[in-house]
DNA sequence: AAAACTATCTTGTCTTAGACAAATCTTTTA
DNA sequence: TAAAAGATTTGTCTAAGACAAGATAGTTTT
């Protein structure tokens, strides 16, 4: 079955707006797309394609003159390329093994034999190693199933429900006398950010440190994020960013943050669009690039207070 | 302070598109924004406020035409009148109170005291009267502080991030035996509906029928709905609607929904959006306008099954 | 050679007014 | 009273041009 996209559909899915699309048109000849009766733009799934393959690569930080007329598969060679040392981390088979069994139950959309699995991991290794070592890895696997169209947005969406189920029980079984100690941790998720994994795992593992810990979820607009922070007062800001956001966007946000917020709260932060290139900027922010680090840096602050 | 906003802005923080607010002006004579150096458009907060309440009513069915060149307090007094309805229900005054000693904790960004609060108050009374009588009209009063701006943003995902802990946890000390029953439920929101509190206490009324559930989460489009329709085949799919939402839009997305989907799968709806004038059109889908019926309609379709 | 400053190029977003289709309201007809 | 027809409303599309902020390249200075 093939498909027919109005403009609005395009913006809609890729997230490219429509002046954008327009001027490509006319500057770069891509995308061209075919014409109704009253000379409206109607996309077809190959041009839908190229343009996700277009956008990943321009929030990698490629310029649009260079990627935009560029033939699918030399798109399709230099994604891949780029998220190949991100993902492909040296794994032993058991591991391996593991996550592909995790794979196969979101694939069929099995959610109870997913919790079951990881529950019972967790209870085997607790939070930390678990976070790390699967689920980690494993948000890193379904993005880019879903990016390359193996994993529908409606698995994703019911992964995101069982790791925050599974995490939030497990959170609750934690001791509860470390349940208030400082630092008093704000988590929050900036702008369209809506992928929640990575906040929940901050989350655990600030509960695992025995946190006070406070978590607004995905999505807040900077200034509410900053007006939160007034008000509550935490020691420290954490905040997550997925692989979706474009580099330069975190590091624009991250600096007017800093800006506006008083200099004693320290802002860490964390997930895979930081591990690019951000780490080198430690003006602005503490950059996590992994989950254990955060263990140890709690210690330190906590040391130093 | 008074702020300035860019056209984009507008469009971020209304959802009025920029097309919409350029050609209101042209038609009706507002917003009539300032510009800058470069004749680019700055709307000021008088501006973006009234925006804000006749995208309100638009939502609610009035016309562009009607209320674009309306006054403040004219526009403020039928949002009133169109709100009132359904938050003002007959309360007596010991819920009256409870409600606003919840509010005020909320305000006070106390989220400890939330949370204790309402798990004693489950304890006490039970999942179900705690939803109807405690929740339900305290996500009402939240949605209208939030929309007369006396909460904040990031006061209301406080709020839900405590709402979904505490219906979390409640769901998971529920008896295990009900753990696996049919009818199997499939629940999401559609389109760009981001409040979640609804299809919680949606989900939590399932659960404490011991149905077999699985939510989506939030912001499904609504392709993907229907594809995981598809695969996981559930008996009941259920759909929850803010205030938030345009009627005729709900209905609209109901009626493909409908179509798209296999006859034997109910459709169940709910949430605010449902209460003002969809509940005549039973063809499309079941809608429900109080928790407390989710129970007496699942007895109904075990008895059938 | 590294850093700082300047100039050029790139690129996204804004501007204009006109056109039109889909939705909604009003009037007419059966 | 209900259905059909006509009129209005309203959101979104179109075009090409302008421009500012950001990125790159080139030059000079330390």
């Amino acid at each position: 079955m093939t498909w027919i996209h109005t403009i609005s559909d395009i913006e809609r899915d890729t997230g490219i707006a429509k002046d954008r699309l327009r001027v490509w048109e006319r500057r770069y000849g891509f995308p061209e797309p075919q014409r109704d009766d009253t000379d409206e733009r109607l996309y077809d799934d190959a041009q839908l394609f190229r343009l996700r393959l277009i956008k990943r690569l321009l929030d990698l930080g490629e310029r649009a003159g260079r990627v935009v007329p560029m033939a699918v598969d030399e798109l399709q060679r230099r994604v891949d390329n780029a998220v190949r040392p991100l993902t492909g981390r040296v794994l032993d088979e058991a591991s391996d093994a593991l996550l592909n069994d995790l794979v196969v139950m979101i694939k069929a959309t099995d959610r109870k034999a997913l919790h079951g699995r990881l529950m019972h991991l967790i209870s085997e290794r607790g939070i930390s190693a678990v976070i790390e070592r699967v689920i980690a890895p494993l948000g890193a696997r379904v993005g880019e199933f879903w990016l390359s169209g193996q994993i529908a947005i409606y698995q994703e969406h019911l992964f995101t429900a069982v790791i925050r189920s599974v995490l939030v029980q497990a959170m609750e079984q934690l001791p509860l006398q470390s349940a208030a100690q400082p630092p008093l941790v704000l988590l929050a998720t900036l702008g369209n950010e809506r992928h929640e994994i990575g906040l929940l795992m901050a989350e655990s593992m600030f509960a695992q440190a025995g946190c006070d810990r406070l978590s607004l979820g995905t999505s807040m607009p900077l200034n509410e994020a900053v007006a939160a922070c007034l008000a509550v007062k935490p020691d420290i800001f954490a905040l997550s960013f997925s692989g979706q956001n474009a580099p330069r966007e975190v590091l624009s946000q991250l600096k007017q943050l800093r800006g506006m917020l008083p200099p004693a709260t320290e802002v860490w932060v964390g997930g895979s669009a930081v591990a690019l290139r951000l780490v080198t900027d430690i003006a602005v922010a503490r950059a996590f690039t992994s989950a254990s680090d955060i263990r140890s840096a709690i210690d330190v602050w906590r040391a130093s207070h």
